[in-house]
RNA sequence: GGGCCCAUAGCUCAGCUGGAUAGAGCAACGGAUUUCUAAUCCGUCGGUCGCAGGUUCAAAUCCUGCUGGGCUCGCCA
């Protein structure tokens, strides 16, 4: 589909090119204007009025005749107070909608592939427990995003971060010890930190029954590596588990012990020591990274010669720059909003290049039910884990509420709303319509009358009312806004977008009948009502939610 | 105290490269149903865009300061 904006402004800048000044062109760019029907605008008049020493208007007027010419241009008006107002010409709308009609709902709103790796990094929680229903928010905005920029034609990547290694994996094998030495007469200690989910005692009976006989044989520090194992296997298994009920998939699970195992760790520190931004304090390994934005330099190998996750990270990065990708994307919750400024001083002493790294942070999700905030803790018998929630909600409405808003707000979660058939609901809004759209298709074929494969015909002219003009701003627009958002790694804009074509589909139906006799009129209707499901299918592939034939 | 995020209608939130009268849903009130799905639609009510400066022909949008809320500041990850 094409990018509107874009073509537009290439035209303006063929039909202005002997008219405007080198360093006016750069203003002279359209942009939808605002109340109703489907003029673009220009306002350059205004921004070079000054330079020109001339009133705007008059600017506007002077240009007018040049524009008028335009492939896309139907009509050009130069308007008060400067204003130069582009409506697009009926062949040109009928050959986009003839674009959406010859696609599906994966290539619609897709771009050529551009050869350029990026990966998506998210979700990426530790191994030592099922996912909460925090999450949630950030599988919903890693997965979208992903097929977002999948629509721009980069070549992209989902990847899970496996923190397998490390203090917190031990605190958890530890504390499954604790649990399953009991089960066999033996005794560990509990460590003081640790976890006491009701999950691991499960863990532990569950590696019991499996490997009960085995643990009994070996000696006691292999059996803590059994248990490691084991722990790690069920807990990601779950994991996986409850992120595909949620319809999110991973390419990799990358894990960091793989790291560690395979001396990624040390080349990234000889890197570190051959770059000359390291050294030895305290019997530690320190990364001057001050010299690099961060506002104090970082351990990178403990006095007790552990790694710290600093190096680790480093060495992850360092690898996902090896693997041949051109960007990585990091999607992280709230609590590591303090991560931005060290992870890209890490990236600059790493050498790897300014805008390798994007970190997204997704502010806190506060759950309500009948209006009132749900205090999350197993005590209340509140659900805490994701898998409770999607199966309570369901997956669609799961990932359409962790979409209500941008990444940048905090996120109000009603699961009372999230299960209800209403207005308020915009994952049944969006279910709704299609099976509206669907059972019209239905009837129109069940008395003879052709669903439209082709719109190059289509009289966009009997296309008039405001309801057919404000349907046919939203399919027209489809892929300016997809691009933006996708640029600006927002993934919640196609919810709204979606939203607001289903808005748009569900007034035109109530006002303009569709099926009736056979006229021009007729014919372009069912063009537009195809045309408009086909985009609602295309912004549901990108979100990743279904939507049905029938309700 | 430092860093980052947020502050827009009674509530929950959108608002794209600054542009023409600031939008949606909910809530409140009033309408539409012999009809292609009323699980819908229409209308009314509702705003000093946190405050104060600045830049600009033009600021919810950009800059500075302030206020309030959130997250975060480990040789944990």
């Amino acid at each position: 589909m094409l990018n509107l904006r874009e073509t537009i402004d290439r035209q303006v800048n063929i039909a202005l090119r002997d008219l405007l000044a080198p360093e006016e062109v750069p203003l002279a760019v359209c942009s939808l204007a605002r109340p109703g029907f489907l003029d673009y605008t220009l306002s350059l008049p205004m921004k070079v009025a000054r330079t020109r020493h001339q009133a705007p208007l008059a600017i506007a007027q002077q240009l007018q005749p040049a524009l008028a010419g335009m492939p896309v241009a139907g009509l050009v008006e130069a308007v008060a107070p400067g204003y130069i107002n582009i409506r697009l010409a009926d062949g040109f709308v009928a050959e986009q909608l003839s674009l959406i009609l010859a696609s599906s709902p994966q290539t619609l709103l897709c771009r050529e592939a551009n050869g350029q790796r990026i990966q998506v990094e998210f979700v990426s929680a530790n191994p030592t427990g099922p996912l909460h229903v925090g999450n949630g928010r950030g599988a919903a905005l890693g997965s979208v995003l992903a097929t977002l920029l999948e629509t721009q034609g980069y070549d992209v990547g989902r990847e899970y971060y496996v923190n397998d290694y490390g203090s917190k994996m031990r605190l958890f094998t530890e504390s499954i010890a604790h649990e399953l030495f009991q089960m066999m007469g033996l005794e560990f200690p509990m460590p003081d930190d640790g976890y006491r989910g009701s999950y691991i005692p499960e863990l532990a009976r569950e590696i019991f029954a499996r490997k009960g006989a085995e643990l009994r044989s070996v000696p006691d520090a292999e059996r803590l590596s059994i248990i490691e194992r084991e722990g790690r296997e069920l807990v990601l298994t779950g994991i996986r588990q409850s992120l595909e009920e949620m319809g999110v998939s991973f390419d990799t699970w990358f894990s960091e012990r793989y790291l560690v195992e395979n001396g990624w760790n040390d080349r990234v520190l000889e890197q570190f020591r051959a770059r000359g931004v390291v050294y030895d304090r305290d019997g530690a390994v320190w990364l001057r990274s001050t010299d690099f934005g961060d506002d104090k330099d970082r351990v990178l190998v403990r006095r007790d010669g552990e790694p710290t996750y600093t190096l680790t990270d480093a060495a992850y990065h360092f690898n996902k720059f090896e693997r041949g990708y051109a960007k990585s994307i990091d999607v992280f919750g709230a609590d590591h909003i303090g991560h931005i400024v060290p992870m890209q001083a890490l990236m600059k002493s790493l050498g790897l290049p300014e805008d390798f790294l994007e970190i997204i942070i997704y502010q806190i999700v506060h759950f309500l039910r009948g209006g009132q905030h749900v205090v999350l803790s197993k005590q209340t018998g509140e659900i805490i884990e994701l898998a409770d929630l999607v199966r309570e909600v369901g997956k669609d409405q799961a990932r359409v509420f962790f979409l209500l808003s941008s990444a940048d707000s905090e996120l109000e979660f009603d699961l009372e709303t999230a299960k209800e058939n209403s207005l308020d609901n915009p994952a049944y809004y969006l279910k709704y319509t299609h099976a509206r759209l669907a059972s019209v298709m239905r009837q129109a074929r069940g008395i003879g009358g052709s669903i439209p494969a082709e719109a190059r015909d289509c009289d966009v002219s009997q296309l008039t009312t405001p309801e057919d003009r404000e349907l046919l701003k939203c399919l027209l627009k489809a892929q300016d806004e997809v691009d933006d958002a996708a640029r600006t790694r927002q993934p919640h804009r196609i919810l709204y977008l979606a939203s607001e074509l289903a808005k748009s589909v569900n007034t035109f139906y109530q006002k303009e009948k569709v099926i009736q006799e056979d006229t021009a009129l007729a014919q372009a209707r069912m063009v537009l009502i195809v045309t408009a499901q086909r985009l609602l299918q295309a912004y549901a592939y990108i979100l990743g939610i279904d939507l049905p034939e029938a309700m």
